[in-house]
RNA sequence: GGCCAGGUGGCAGAGUGGUUAUGCAGAGGACUGCAAAUCCUUGUAUGCCGGUUCGAUUCCGACCCUGGCCUCCA
């Protein structure tokens, strides 16, 4: 099987073909950096890097290309209410979500683009605009783009211009030749940031960074160009717009646009204030479990952050890492390696299967559920005949692409619970404590007191393990 | 009004023209002093009405309903 994507241009699912073999142009969307990283630029973050990991598992040479947009509107209004400087306040916004990517498990891009660093490659592109009469200078030193000559707009968002009750707002300001006509290049009023250029004085509109930052970086032409679904109208669409009028090329061969964030069965957005920031999950959750519960989703849907997907999520990530701690120490030496592989073999297919089948990473979460379910039936066995140990390690590297396992399991487990016994107030020499006290009880029969001493410790999160070797203790997420 | 997506078992949520999603919750069992963890077994579903078909949850059409975009948004 290959490689199938939805290609939201022609809105059906279609073999992946780069315009280069073997070489994959990719740029998305990133961040206006007025504020706050929130938790749909993680969706969206996490869904880019999970599908240039996977290019890059096929063995593609993948450029992925990432932008802030670091000038416009509301960061200027939010930096004057800060009594900031814009370019700071931008500034002290991208190395925040820097910051926040990292920690999210996200590799860098290839390139990050900043607008403010392509001031000049804009300016070019509009006068380009202006001189093939795409474009016009309004008496007021701003610069639209002229609809007119674009007789393609819409092939993306499906918009039409040509009805009346198209729904398309019109904005109506002075200077523009045409309602639907929309800013490349915004006259700067008194006191606002403002570069030079040949219409006087201003800074670039919304869309056009995009075109101007795909341009310089990746060409004319590129193969995947991806964002949040929100920016098909008009971003996406006016970005078509501009590129394919000054080159005369399709812009991009695939559009991937990821589903939008709700926050528990409520669309989440700025205008309704019910964002939750990407900084107040990472204080409460890992990378693993974060991104576990962005990915057990198909990508293009919208996913419910609920109450307790990320508490579920921490809990299945645990007992993944559970399973793969307690292989530790293990002897597998007389495992079949006929069959080992041939397990090795089935999970790599499945795997491949589900993202080859448009990034699938839902059913790559569901396959491994049964994964895991097989190392602990056989693990439970006094005897298998399968490297348990290879096959774990096979599931890890396979779980690569999404980057969640990839810690140390004993690691991973001892920083959970040891954040647990901290919330608790607890060591693990107490519980130690506790578990001799318990033993002396069990000896007596003393049930009473042992359920006593087992509920106090589960009213703190722990939970005891009785076995045949005695009591072992684990924490209850 | 225009464009788009969707209506699946108690809940969440996929795939599929005829056969198991998966997870959580529930039931029974192994295990245990009783539990927990783990494992085994297990129930309930495809909005409504037509059509195509040997057969539709899966394709087509109508209807009802929900949601999104059409203002800044990932």
């Amino acid at each position: 099987m290959s490689l199938k994507v939805y290609n939201v241009l022609t809105r059906t699912k279609q073999d992946f073909v780069p315009l280069t073999p073997g070489v994959v142009k990719m740029y998305a969307c990133g961040i206006t950096v007025s504020g706050d990283a929130h938790v749909g630029h993680a969706y969206q973050s996490v869904v880019f890097d999970v599908i240039t990991r996977y290019l890059r598992y096929l063995g593609y040479d993948v450029k992925y290309v990432r932008n802030y947009t670091d000038v416009d509107d509301k960061i200027i209004a939010n930096a004057a209410r800060a009594g900031i400087d814009p370019i700071a306040f931008a500034e002290k916004y991208m190395h925040q979500t820097d910051a926040e990517m990292d920690a999210l498990g996200n590799a860098h891009p290839t390139i990050m683009a900043r607008a403010t660093e392509c001031i000049d490659d804009i300016i070019n592109f509009v006068q380009r605009l202006i001189d093939s009469n795409h474009a016009y200078v309004s008496p007021f030193g701003d610069v639209y783009f002229k609809l007119d000559s674009f007789p393609f707009y819409g092939k993306l968002s499906h918009i039409k211009t040509d009805k009346n009750d198209s729904g398309v707002r019109k904005d109506t300001e002075p200077g523009k030749q045409n309602d639907l006509d929309f800013a490349l290049w915004k006259s700067a009023k008194p006191g606002e940031i403002a570069w030079k250029s040949p219409w006087g004085m201003g800074r670039p509109g919304w869309h056009i960074e995009c075109s101007a930052m795909n341009l310089k970086y990746l060409g004319e032409q590129i193969d995947i160009h991806g964002g949040g679904r929100d920016l098909i109208f008009p971003h996406h669409e006016n970005e078509i717009t501009q590129s394919e009028s000054l080159t005369g090329k399709q812009f991009a061969k695939y559009w991937i646009h990821c589903g939008l964030v709700k926050i528990n069965g409520q669309k989440m957005s700025k205008s309704l204030g019910n964002g939750i920031l990407l900084k107040d999950v990472l204080a409460k959750y890992d990378a693993d479990t974060i991104r576990f519960a962005l990915l057990r989703n198909t990508y293009a849907a919208d996913i419910d952050i609920t109450d307790n997907l990320m508490p579920e999520s921490r809990r299945h990530v645990y007992k993944m890492y559970s399973t793969l701690a307690a292989l530790r120490g293990r002897d597998f030496s007389g495992a079949d390696v006929a069959k080992t592989d041939e397990k090795i073999a089935e999970i790599r297919d499945a795997f491949e299967h589900a993202m080859d089948d448009n990034f699938n990473t839902l059913e790559v979460i569901a396959a491994a559920f049964g994964w895991f379910n097989f190392i602990n039936t056989e693990m439970a066995k006094k005897s298998t005949e399968y490297d348990l140990a290879r096959i774990a390690d096979k599931i890890r590297e396979l779980f690569g692409v999404l980057n969640i396992l990839q810690h140390d399991p004993v690691e991973y487990i001892d920083n959970i619970k040891s954040g647990v016994l901290k919330q608790n107030g607890l060591s693990a020499a107490d519980i130690d404590a506790y578990i001799s006290e318990r033993a002396v009880a069990k000896q007596n029969k003393d049930w009473a007191m042992a359920d006593k001493i087992r509920a106090e410790l589960l009213a703190k999160n722990i939970v005891l393990h009785d076995g045949p070797d005695g009591t072992t203790w684990d924490v209850n997420l």
